[in-house]
RNA sequence: GCGCUCUUAGCUCAGCAGGAUAGAGCAACAGCCUUCUAAGCUGUGGGUCGGGCGUUCGAAUCGCCCAGAGCGCGCCA
């Protein structure tokens, strides 16, 4: 499809700029700040005003005054200090959602750089009840890999999951102390795997001995001794059994569920290299990795511990050397909270040493930790924190309240209402996560997980239902879509919010940041809304009117749909109500 | 001690390659269902952008200082 509006007006102002003899670099609108006077607005006169010493007003006229010849243009004026406004004519904004209407992209654009990119999200623990804590990773690992994946690039998710710790020879050592041996392959739930692992958590922060013993029996483990290895197996199908529920019901998904474990061949690649490149030494004992410490004091990353186990940070090291030799990766992105952030900064540079990674772009995306109500990061050690299945429950039981029992409605059994409770619920939890910048941290508030009015993922649903609504009612009188005719102001200012679709996509996909289709994805819906109220379809003045106003419904929806798709959010045909529901 | 991040409306957060009246949501208040689903819409009130100094025609945005909060800092992951 042609440009959409704001990239139709950069490009022309990239012509005017450098007729002119301009720099390009400021030849770019954004939307206005100022919707009374105008759709976009251009600052470039006034950065250049203060490059060249002259004055902003002047330069904003020479712009303005080619711009006035572009055929796109309502109209143009300098005010302020030298803004450039501008207006466009409705049937440019019309003609631009017309052709979104045709295009099955929606009028999105692909990236010109199609790569293969491994993400790295989730990172759930053996042993360890996923908690709130947990969410954001995976929600928003899951809402970039769709987003990459949609501008055309090749994504490989996995789990990494952390089974290859010390905390593995915690949990074994104190199975092993409590049955008196592990001669028999232990067969517990996961329930009490939690347990034993609380267990185990406690004792060895009192007692040096029983970390003592916890190290020996990870070096044990990871040397290959059959006994505990049988019981890890164990321990790790039965947690990946629960770890997988928890993603299902969350609509996570990964195309790779490697652990660290599978890395344990590569790691022991990584030190022989490391040895034959001279690039680590002795140092007490451990196998260490030195790190310039020009800009800031950073310490070294230890591969191999003193009790010849491997640190955490080899099989880090290891898994990268992995996914680009066996998977191909050129770009791997992680997704951790802020408290890994000198971690990732350490193995990074700890793998440039080693040249395992050539061209290929390693990147941590922080985010802030999901805080208790003392302002202080859940941790994962301390029990007591609530886990995200109850989380699950808690939302569901609201919308439950919310929604007609099961045959109250025809075509509505046990399932279909149990279906639609799950995405409402899941849209709530997961939206309430995704709306927040990724860089921030935020207090978690159970109510606001259960909250489904404002801004909210199931106010988006809401009206996609509606929409639906009107859909069917259209069909079901012969209304067709028709092309887009814009007169009142409700209808233009939805096509034009509109048009912001594709950048909105780019710049989550560049930023990886979730949240910008999240925020926009809430405005659209907003301002469907307010066009909902004023502009009723159905009863419109004109057919012409009504088929206009279906296209742009249509339209809208299947954005909106499109949106909720890349956050990993479903969106329902329908939004039952329940009888009471005042 | 060193380093990183943060402090914007009563609450939760946007805005930050400097720019025109600092925006949402929640909460509060006042309206709107005989018309496409009121999980909605319309309107009102609410902010010395932590404090100070500086750069600039112009600072929530850039720099320095101070205060407060959080996180991290070689054998936990």
């Amino acid at each position: 499809m042609n440009l959409l509006l704001e990239n139709k007006i950069n490009k022309a102002l990239k012509e005017i700029f450098k007729r002119l003899d301009l720099d390009e670099k400021y030849a770019f609108v954004k939307v206005s700040d100022r919707a009374d006077l105008s759709d976009f607005q251009c600052n470039g006169a006034l950065a250049l005003a203060k490059i060249a010493h002259k004055n902003p007003r002047e330069i904003g006229a020479a712009i303005a005054d080619e711009l006035e010849r572009c055929d796109f243009c309502e109209s143009i004026s300098v005010d302020g200090p030298g803004f450039i406004n501008i207006k466009l004519k409705n049937e440019v904004i019309a003609q631009n959602a017309d052709e979104m209407a045709k295009d099955e992209r929606l009028g999105c654009g692909l990236t010109d750089n199609p790569h293969k990119v491994v993400l790295d999200y989730g990172g759930p623990n053996v042993a360890k009840t996923m908690h709130v804590g947990h969410l954001r990773s995976g929600v928003i690992g899951e809402s970039v890999a769709r987003i990459e994946r949609f501008v055309g690039n090749e994504v490989i998710s996995d789990v990494h999951l952390g089974d290859w710790g010390t905390p593995m020879g915690m949990i074994l050592s104190e199975i092993e102390r409590q049955d008196g041996n592990l001669d028999k392959v232990p067969s517990y739930d996961i329930a009490q795997i939690t347990e034993f692992y609380k267990q185990a958590n406690i004792r060895c922060k009192e007692d040096e001995s029983a970390r003592e013993a916890a190290r020996l029996v990870t070096a044990k483990l990871q040397g290959g001794d059959e006994q505990y290895r049988k019981a890890w197996q164990h321990l790790r199908s039965e947690s990946l059994k629960a770890i997988k529920e928890n993603y299902k019901e969350l609509d996570v998904n990964f195309d790779l569920w490697w652990g660290e474990s599978d890395a344990h061949t590569a790691c022991q690649d990584v030190v022989k290299i490391a040895k034959e490149k001279g690039v680590s030494e002795k140092d007490n004992g451990a196998e260490i990795i030195r790190l310039e410490e020009s800009n800031k004091p950073k310490p070294p990353v230890i591969i191999v511990k003193s009790d010849g186990a491997f640190g955490y940070q080899l099989t880090d090291i290891a898994t990268i050397k992995m996914r680009v030799e066996d998977l191909g990766a050129q770009e791997i992105v992680y997704f951790t909270d802020s408290r890994q952030t000198l971690h990732f900064e350490q193995i990074f540079e700890a793998v440039q040493k080693l040249g395992i990674a050539p061209n290929v772009k390693l990147q941590h995306i922080v985010f802030g930790t999901v805080n208790g109500a003392d302002g202080k990061p859940f941790k994962t050690r301390d029990g007591g924190v609530m886990d995200l299945e109850t989380l699950i429950v808690m939302s569901k039981d609201k919308v439950r309240q919310s929604l007609p029992k099961a045959g109250e409605v025809a075509g509505y059994g046990e399932a279909e209402i149990e279906k639609l409770t799950s995405q409402i619920a899941i849209a709530a939890i997961k939206f309430q996560d995704l709306k927040n910048t990724i860089n921030s941290g935020y207090v978690f508030e159970l109510e606001d997980f259960a909250k489904f009015e404002g801004k909210t993922g199931p106010y988006i649903q809401y009206a996609i239902a509606r929409i639906n609504s009107v859909l069917r009612k259209a069909d079901a009188a012969g209304l067709k879509c028709g092309k887009i005719i814009l007169q009142a102001p409700e209808e233009r200012a939805l096509a034009l919010k509109l048009a912001q679709v594709h950048n909105v996509v780019m710049r989550a996909h560049s930023e990886k940041e979730p949240s910008i289709i999240a925020e926009y994805t809430h405005g659209l819906a907003q301002i469907f809304s307010t066009f909902y109220n004023a502009c009723p379809v159905m009863t419109a003045e004109t057919p012409q009117l009504a088929a206009s106003r279906l296209q742009l419904a249509k339209l809208t929806r299947d954005v909106l749909k499109l949106m909720l798709f890349l956050l990993g959010i479903e969106a329902p045909e329908v939004m039952l109500k329940a009888e009471n529901k005042e």
